[in-house]
RNA sequence: GCGAGUGUAGCUCAGUUGGUUAGAGCACUAGAUUGUGGUCCUAGGGGUCGUCAGUUCAACUCUGAUCACUCGCCCCA
């Protein structure tokens, strides 16, 4: 393809340009709601102890069973590349001994590389990035309503209007069990009918089939214990409670009781943010609460929120032309070498004055140098030749006018400072 | 991890049942034009046809392997 030998490694990219541009957009905009939110960033390492993601995530998962990037560092240490980051958020609240109480709750922003060795396609990399939040200590339907809020909040800002939030609620830990219980007696009466994944499912993971996309698994699904059965009455309204804010906060919402979510930690609330317009048809952010997460990595025992948006999946719904906005650029041209000094004079007076702007010197003649500043996107160029320099003129070219419009204009020198403020 | 498809210039792609020097548009460089770019005109540079092997007098074309990407499954963000 490319005559380059060296290719990035199979499921990773790099980030410049365009996209960088919208990385940045997304950061930025979260940042700013985060803080409207009372969230304070935390960065914590790529890299972490293996145990770490097996003891929060689960062993039988298929993020850790298969999917994350694990190997010995010279110290014979087993050392893993993060493949999220809820975990390691926690980890670095209980090494720093950071206080988390129920009254005294903790809400952190994160964002950077994550790494699971899956196979590439299609908004998956093998590293990909990712934007998450968490809200830790505070157990509260309005501590569940407004983290969904919030992560809907932040597609709509960065212009994401058609976002759907499907919600469920695994009811509290032994709710859960009890579930579970129920659908693998139900399941493994039809065993022999079930496609080959979800037996193996019904012995590592029963919940996920209810996720299936196989017809016959989904028929069956349909006629299965419902999860709404299994709640307590304090999940139900707990559940409700939740629904009924989000009402309130105008935020439409599906629940989705064949919603489960493949990392073991979560119980109660958890939801997920689809684009339903064609263009992407796996969710663009996920998350739920997680009661035992902090208290199994040695923490205190309480709970907490959070979700994580994929930031490739969100920037490839992002409109390219939206990023493509020109600048106000200005060049300074000396139409020829005698005038390189005067103009340059001119050149450092206009960046001192933290306005953009490029010198164009070179290129054999003036035409030459108007196509230069053309390409860089200059919108108005500053010419300086013989005459301007014994009038102490400039000589202002605006390039998206035509020639009849009246292109050039020429102003004294003392004034071009003032005149580039007001233009 | 499983299934399918694609790979020809910087980009988007043509390329006949295997046949001589592999093309187009856009982009790029230069000229027309020594004080004005974009539209038009002229000329030019750029390819081991993804890579390796095989079949053949002859391979961009056929076969095998391999790599990368895309789509579906799985999983997730």
């Amino acid at each position: 393809m490319t005559k380059t030998i060296f290719n990035p490694v199979r499921g990773m990219k790099d980030l410049y340009g365009i996209d960088l541009t919208k990385y940045q957009y997304i950061i930025d905009n979260a940042l700013r709601i985060a803080n409207k939110y009372g969230y304070k960033l935390i960065e914590t390492p790529i890299v972490e102890n293996t145990e770490v993601f097996q003891r929060s995530i689960g062993d039988e998962t298929d993020v850790v069973a298969k999917e994350m990037y694990t190997f010995k560092d010279k110290g014979d240490e087993s050392i893993t590349l993060r493949p999220e980051g809820t975990a390691g958020v926690m980890r670095a609240i209980v090494s720093n001994n950071i206080s988390v109480t129920k009254n005294n709750p903790l809400k952190l922003m994160y964002y950077g590389p994550m790494f699971r060795y899956d196979r590439p396609q299609k908004g998956r990399y093998r590293q990909f990035h990712q934007l998450g939040f968490e809200n830790i200590g505070a157990m509260s339907p309005y501590t569940d309503a407004l983290t969904i809020a919030l992560a809907h909040e932040i597609l709509t800002a960065v212009g994401i209007f058609d976002c759907q939030v499907y919600i469920n609620s695994l009811g509290e830990l032994s709710s859960r069990e009890d579930y579970i219980k129920a659908i693998v007696k139900y399941f493994s009466i039809y065993e022999d009918k079930l496609s080959e994944e979800s037996k193996i499912r019904l012995k590592k993971n029963p919940l996920r089939i209810l996720d299936s996309k196989d017809n016959n698994d989904k028929e069956i699904c349909s006629m299965a214990p419902k999860i709404y059965d299994y709640l307590s009455k304090n999940d139900i309204k707990y559940f409700e409670c939740i629904c009924d804010i989000l009402d309130n906060y105008g935020i439409k919402y599906e629940i989705d009781n064949l919603l489960v979510r493949g990392l073991d930690y979560y119980s109660h609330t958890i939801f997920e943010l689809k684009v339903n317009n064609g263009q992407y048809k796996d969710a663009i952010g996920g998350g739920g609460r997680y009661d035992r997460l902090l208290n199994i990595l040695g923490g205190p025992d309480v709970s907490g929120i959070g979700f994580a948006i994929g930031m490739e999946r969100l920037m490839m719904l992002l409109d390219d032309n939206k990023f493509k906005l020109k600048e106000n650029i200005i060049s300074v041209i000396p139409v020829s070498e005698n005038e390189n000094e005067s103009a340059f004079e001119l050149y450092k007076n206009i960046l001192s004055y933290d306005i953009r702007a490029e010198f164009v010197h070179i290129g054999n003649n003036l035409s030459k140098k108007v196509e230069i500043a053309s390409k860089l996107d200059s919108n108005i160029l500053l010419i300086i030749g013989n005459d301007e320099v014994k009038d102490n003129t400039v000589t202002v070219t605006y390039m998206n006018k035509t020639e009849e419009e009246g292109r050039n204009t020429v102003i004294n020198r003392n004034n071009i400072i003032n005149f580039l403020k007001y233009n």
